[in-house]
DNA sequence: GATGAATGAGGATTCATTCAT
DNA sequence: TATGAATGAATCCTCATTCAT
């Protein structure tokens, strides 16, 4: 059974564009309000979240700024909604990903199960890897996604644990730490790519997880559960 | 002997900083430079390139935004001359680095030989860091740093190269490439930790690339050259 | 008899919300007027005029801008509404206060009897003194209120007229308009007090306007008329 | 001796202007500041000081919206600087208003002697009662003006100290408060009128608070002191 | 009527850069 | 050279008001 659903619920009962009214938003407000987080991960990506104007969104969506500001408080309130659909299309999608089934698969194969559907997800979603790298000094993760980042991490972690749960926690943090941080280099890279290139530093990443991981966690299927 | 020399020193032709008389700079412009790039690493790491202002940094620096502009042209003048300054650095006191001697010693001990040094001056500099990934948009290095980067990685390639002569150019730019990004991933967990736990993230980014290029370019010294 | 409801209606002939169809209004559309004023009553003694929002009036009264909209033209008209409003329920439930029988009592009672039903109306409604002195500019009040002030300043010199008919007509208003201006000061203050405060800074002000009306209109009863 | 240098001191070691280097500001700089100034005053006066935008005081002084923001932080640096100016001029031009000699006057004169030069101070620059009442909730004086409102009000405690020093101190804030809205009140319609009118609510003011403070403390000269 | 979306000018403030002294 | 004043475009954000549904 998925835990996926359950784990990924950092969905923090998004505090913008959630009127007093109980009502549902009208159809054209939703609409804006998809319009401009589009326009914004578009304008993220190009310009990164620093250097993205809350005007340039606008611009991009076609709306004045007032109409932008009706729909969220400020820059971060978009990025932080984003990041909430984001995470939540990712858990729709491709919530099979934590699954403990796949913590019982050979290393290798347990890299691809895992990995692929995140990278394609990444892929379809740039932004994505923008919000949780938005940080103008590198190591810090701005506030606004530090949950998001968090969430990722403690499931890297728990994956770990299910393969080797003797390890310290500290140990298995900094492990987690240093897989995830991996992964979104790899992903840096593989964005920056196309065709087969792309396809190529998928391997380059999945190699190299494999071979900082097969030392640790082993290349066998996790010991059976319970 | 050494070719750090030779191969790093690409980007050192500054383009900034040379006033008309082509003569020596006097003693008190060169004060002030070197003044105005210390204050600018210190602002740079504080708030990162794209949020650090040149009033900041004159300010840091003790000086007027006049002077500043006396010396730089603009803002990216200023992280240029300092990555360019950075790299000599680094050059003069680890150039022995990139050797061929290191290039014959067995996978992890060229790591020790490669790394410790290259982490040393990271952790002395972390405006280094901060410069090759001042980019606000992932994938992408910002302009001014391309060469920089580029003379870095070029270094990875060629010691690549070092120990599996028969790779293709496309791999192993791709394996250059991946492990570059490794180390600046690493490098950056290394930095926002301190004392035991830095140790510990050194050793795991170490881990890290032994698993990566270990199955790449074996574990044993690379053969005689010539 | 009193001569207030003549004399005090110069403004009540609402120049707002009146519909096309001149019947009387819908029992919804007053309520929804009602609610208005209300909560503009509410923000503008918040904030002050000039600070307050329509939107935030709207929010108060829980409807849309949009539904404000419907019944005031504009911001200013709320206030003047407000002002009329608040006029009319001052004649209604105090309109004895201005009345000649008053003018015949020896001054300290004619202050008691005149001044507490109108500290005890504006202490109960204190937009009131806020819409009189919403003007940015002291000794200008703003144009929407200046005949809410005319008319009771008016209603002052009057009284005034009925003390000392042979005061020229200059100094009777001057001394009415020191006389009111007075009045509004004090009852800054008294608002501003509460509980044996507000009692004390009651005293003072009556206190002040006795020590000044005295050596005018005398301590004694007023002249019988006619 | 006057004791008015040292009890008027409020000017609260101004938090701008005042920069890092202990040099004095350059003359052109100091200039710009008091045009910046005289144009707030300006503007404070015609549209209050809620109303008043930064840009109209740069319009108004002829300058750039950044040549201001290089001088004060912000709308209410400047109206904390003006005031503070205001209030040295008014030590250093009438600071005997406030001595110790007056205080034993009689009622009458004493009220001439502290009443003219702070009824001339203020006719010669009217922004000052701007500034004291900028408060956009009656009887709430903005954070800003707090001190120098608290200070004002302080000497006529203290004057009314010398003259009955029996009373209750909560009684005798409250006199002075209520002396000190007078003050302010009558200020008010004196601004707003001109020549004989003018002189005439000047007269007015001072029977006012002849009428008020006769009862309080006494008409007669205060006690000798010491 | 009611709603809430839309507008766009305007306000405070910052900042890279230039200029006069 | 050094200073610090000056600039003005650009930022984020607000608000009175209008409009489509």
């Amino acid at each position: 059974m998925s835990i996926a659903h359950g784990k990924l619920g950092i969905v923090t009962e998004s505090q913008v564009a959630r009127p007093a009214s109980p009502r549902r938003r009208q159809a054209r407000g939703e609409r804006r309000i998809q319009q401009l987080l589009d326009a914004a991960a578009s304008v993220f990506c190009r310009t990164g979240y620093t250097s993205a104007s809350t005007n340039a969104i606008a611009r991009e969506a076609g709306v004045s700024p007032g109409t932008l500001y009706q729909f969220f408080p400020n820059k971060e309130a978009i990025a932080v909604e984003l990041g909430d659909r984001l995470t939540q299309q990712m858990r729709d999608t491709h919530g099979v990903v934590f699954t403990d089934e796949n913590a019982a698969l050979p290393l290798g194969e347990m890299l691809d199960v895992v990995l692929d559907p995140l990278i394609e997800f990444n892929c379809a979603n740039p932004v994505f890897l923008t919000l949780i790298c938005s940080s103008d000094t590198p190591g810090t993760v701005a506030e606004e996604h530090a949950a998001l980042h968090a969430a990722l991490q403690t499931r890297v972690e728990e994956l770990i644990g299910t393969y080797v749960p003797e390890l310290t926690p500290e140990r298995r943090t900094r492990i987690a730490t240093m897989a995830f941080a991996l992964f979104k280099a790899g992903l840096e890279l593989i964005l920056s790519h196309e065709g087969e290139d792309r396809e190529a530093y998928i391997t380059e990443m999945k190699n190299c997880l494999y071979g900082y991981l097969a030392p640790v966690i082993g290349t066998e299927a996790a010991p059976a559960r319970h």
